[in-house]
RNA sequence: GCCGGAGUGGCGGAACUGGUAGACGCAAGGGACUUAAAAUCCCUCGGGUUUAGGCCUGUGCCGGUUCGAGUCCGGCCUCCGGCACCA
């Protein structure tokens, strides 16, 4: 067989005949993959990404649904820019070059979707959303413009939101991420993190691990602020605290070094220099003494005041109150500094221990505590908020960990915020109707850290929309994740219908499936999910979550191979475990995610072009379910290939049978007409239960086997191949279409329904019965279905080797599972 | 440290609400075809033991519930992922 020209053919046949088009009259199904950033060719995390999608889509497809399945480009972003810097190559060029290639390789893969409404992020066309967004949100108050410390990439030369910074380092490229004062743009997420979180529960479609993940980064905290009053001052230090059934313990208080008081106290001081400095990055808790106090408005005792390390200025109000019996961060500071440790809550029936090894963060009784003496914690703290409430001291408060989204980076390959500042008018949004900003075409590209934007003075320079006057442009342009934030409702609407078309957002909205990598967990999912919420408010849609159910695949991984000499090889460098270039025994490693770095990756062009799309796409779902990482074998895909070419061999040996056996209204009785109902029943179940493909494709091998083990009769054999193909289709879809029509049916397998299957003609007229006796397997008696319980016992009873185990036992109990088997209880 | 998830043959993985552990595939071994090889086809394949039928044992470890536990409960161990001075 011919593959190559096999899949060519059925792929210049489904888009000429539109196939993988929305039709308008049956129920919708919205299917969507993660859209990719084109970086310049696709590897294995799209292939197995894309594919599960495509089994997905082409299911659903068969089952009568109308289909949304698109794709699109994640196109603006850093690569494109720094290849501009190193290859003087413009980063639209680039990008589009890419596009088109990568474009040509999913099409290569099969995969069915609908090109009509392809979403590129980088055209004027799609980013003009993102300003009309913009300028909404400006109008809402939900944009801002604040300067405040922020993350930087000095590599990348801009500014990284919080969510973008992993273990202190940039999400892209690694580097060590500083902080750097800025004036930046925001988008108030924040206003949303309680929806946020609650919505949460309504995730029912999602992984929990990524809902954990969700709820963990907004993290919600309900707590009190409290003012404590300086001795000898009349300010106040307010503080944030969890836990104010501790405040009794309370022996010193902790403020941030950028706190306003700290450099009040201390000026100049070059402790506090060095302190802010190392901010964030040394993990010692390291204080100074301010030389102040604070009066505990509980206790109203006088407490030291220490400037510290580890507070930070960015939760709560940059001030805590240090209980260091319990907690564990200011017992570790108390130690360190000598101070006073006073336990106020002590575990039921314990004796008051002053000397603690470690803080005592359970439950307990409040000692210590004057009038709250012997309240139960968890209700002191309801007692003690509610004290301060009347006092007039503090307030019940909630913080979240949440912060606003930056969203300004010092790039040009972005979308540009349509924002002017004008002398006299200030901060000024450019009107609607002017919208797009367009990027500007010709720039140069120095590598420096200015942002190229800002040096095109034809872009800069604009008239002040309000007074006229001179006046400039913003030069930062979008984080690309506001590019991703909405482009599944783009998809709703083709290209030549308003982007926001109501009708089309209610018909497809929201994604019924979601695929992607975890890796976007919080990123990605957390800012679509705001997103979708501001447009909700804005009137574009009328419902709060975007994505019905996700599902996160796993990472695709490889073993990985090392030569003592030239480091990792890819395995076309590795003969019989030998180096290929200097001989030397080669070091199997570890299996990882395929990395270029590591070169344990594998060209999808090199596979597509050895063994077909088909057996990429066939082993890539069968060697792992697809939330699971899934290790990459050489053999394995043999393996794959090798099904799909016993399928084909048995269609060819029997073809004359296949086209001239009638299988009209035909319903047998024999073992493979069984046996085909059992496989559709399996594969169906495999795909509706948790998209568990390699389960489903396990079946279909066990039919195939069972096709070819035996002689069949014409009508069973016709029958079992056409359910088979059918099945296989969203999975191999060239070879089935082809086989399809091969075996004498009517071209398009694509259009074909999905297989019932009759549950009747699955079930067996005989089973195995185990016996067990006292639960070990004892004996397997073939017996008919239907029997009732006391049949079965009879039968079981009389079974020869049954007899000889009871032996002389005596029979206490039988347990009967019907349909499976027999539990014979018996004692000596 | 906290929060999630997972530990099953040589390997990837099956086993639905507790009911035959190891489906399916890979690797390995043996055989058929062939001058030979490749391809293909057939057989074996957790461990131990037995002349055989069989028996014993086995799902990270220890205990428990149950007629019966990979599955449920309690206590550990290991690995992976996320968060990490969030007061």
């Amino acid at each position: 067989m011919d593959i190559q020209n096999i899949e060519k053919k059925w792929q210049k046949y489904w888009q000429k005949n539109k196939l993988f088009e929305v039709n308008k009259n049956k129920e919708k199904f919205y299917c969507l993959e993660m859209f990719p950033y084109p970086s310049g060719k696709i590897h294995m995390g799209h292939v197995r990404n894309y594919t599960i999608g495509d089994v997905i889509a082409r299911y659903k497809r068969m089952r009568g649904f109308d289909v949304l399945h698109p794709i699109g480009w994640d196109s603006f972003g850093l690569p494109a820019e720094n290849a501009a810097i190193l290859n003087k190559v413009h980063p639209a060029v680039w990008t589009y070059e890419n596009i088109a290639y990568m474009k040509k390789q999913l099409m290569a893969m099969g995969f069915s979707y609908d090109f009509t409404r392809e979403v590129t992020t980088c055209s004027p066309e799609y980013y003009k959303w993102n300003q009309w967004f913009f300028l909404k949100m400006y109008e809402l108050g939900l944009a801002y413009r604040k300067s405040s410390m922020v993350n930087w990439c000095n590599d990348c030369a801009t500014v990284l939101a919080n969510e973008q910074v992993i273990d202190g380092q940039c999400w892209r490229c690694g580097n060590v991420v500083v902080q750097k004062e800025l004036e930046q743009w925001f988008f108030k997420i924040t206003n949303y993190a309680e929806e946020l979180l609650t919505g949460c529960d309504t995730l029912i479609g999602w992984p929990e691990h990524v809902v954990s993940m969700q709820k963990n980064w907004i993290g919600k905290s309900i707590g009190t602020e409290v003012d404590f009053p300086i001795f000898e001052s009349n300010e106040r230090l307010r503080i944030f605290t969890t836990r104010p059934d501790t405040i009794f313990g309370a022996t010193f208080m902790c403020i941030a070094p950028t706190h306003p008081l700290a450099s009040q106290f201390l000026g100049n001081n070059s402790e506090l220099k060095g302190l802010i400095d190392n901010y964030g990055k040394i993990d010692d808790k390291i204080g100074i003494f301010t030389e102040h106090f604070a009066i505990n408005p509980l206790s109203e005792e006088n407490i030291p005041i220490f400037v510290a390390n580890f507070v930070l200025m960015e939760y709560g109000t940059g001030a805590i109150m240090s209980v260091p019996a319990h907690d564990e961060r200011d017992f570790e500071f108390a130690r360190k500094y000598g101070l006073a440790v006073r336990q106020v809550i002590i575990p039921k029936d314990v004796q008051v221990d002053d000397i603690l090894t470690n803080a005592y963060i359970g439950e307990g009784v409040l000692v210590k505590s004057k009038q709250f003496n012997n309240l139960f914690n968890i209700e002191a703290i309801e007692a003690i908020s509610k004290y301060i409430e009347e006092k007039g001291i503090g307030k019940r408060v909630v913080n979240y960990k949440l912060r606003d989204w930056g969203i300004s980076r010092q790039r040009y390959w972005g979308c540009p915020i349509p924002i002017v500042y004008c002398k006299t008018c200030g901060v000024v949004p450019v009107p609607e109707n002017e919208l797009p900003v367009v990027l500007p075409e010709d720039i140069e590209f120095s590598g420096g850290s200015v942002s190229p934007l800002a040096q095109v003075e034809s872009f800069c320079r604009v008239k002040c929309p309000r007074c006229g006057a001179d006046g400039r442009r913003e030069t930062d342009t979008m984080d690309t994740f506001v590019d991703s934030s909405w482009y599944f409702i783009r998809y709703c609407s083709t290209k030549e219908e308003d982007a926001l078309d109501k009708e089309n957002i209610k018909r497809f909205m929201p994604v019924d499936q979601y695929i992607g990598g975890v890796e976007h967990a919080v990123l990605h999912l957390l800012y679509s999910r705001f997103f979708t919420r501001v447009l909700r408010d804005i009137g574009v849609v009328d419902f709060d979550e975007p994505f019905r159910r996700l599902l996160t695949q796993g990472m695709v991984c490889k073993e990985t191979l090392k030569c003592p000499e030239h480091g990792w090889l890819f395995t076309d460098e590795v003969k019989e475990d030998k180096c290929i270039h200097c001989g030397k025994e080669v070091l199997k490693g570890r299996t990882e995610k395929m990395s270029k770095s590591k070169k344990n990756v594998i060209d999808p062009n090199v596979l597509i072009n050895k063994y077909g799309a088909d057996t990429i796409r066939l082993f890539s779902l069968f060697a792992a379910p697809p939330e699971k990482d899934l290790e990459w074998s050489d053999q394995g895909v043999e393996g794959a290939s090798r099904f799909l070419n016993r399928l084909w061999n048995l269609v060819e040996t029997n073809v004359d049978t296949l086209k001239k056996t009638d299988i009209k209204g035909f319903r047998g009785n024999s073992g493979l007409f069984k046996k085909t109902h059992q496989t559709i029943m399996k594969v169906t179940e495999s795909i509706e239960r948790d998209y568990h493909f390699n389960t489903a494709i396990a079946a279909m091998m066990e039919l195939l086997n069972e096709m070819t083990g035996l002689q069949h009769d014409d009508k069973s054999l016709k029958f079992a191949v056409r359910a088979m193909i059918l099945l296989l289709s969203p999975f191999a879809p060239h070879i089935a279409e082809e086989l399809w029509e091969v075996s004498g049916a009517e071209r398009g397998i694509s259009k074909q329904s999905w297989p019932e299957y009759d549950k009747e003609a699955a079930k067996e007229d005989e089973i195995e019965l185990v016996v067990q006796i006292n639960g070990k397997v004892r004996s397997k008696i073939m017996v008919d279905v239907g029997l009732n319980d006391d049949q079965i016992k009879g039968i079981a009873l009389s079974d020869e080797r049954v007899i000889s185990f009871i032996g002389s036992s005596v029979v206490k109990k039988i347990i009967v599972v019907k349909g499976k088997l027999i539990n014979i209880v018996v004692t000596n």
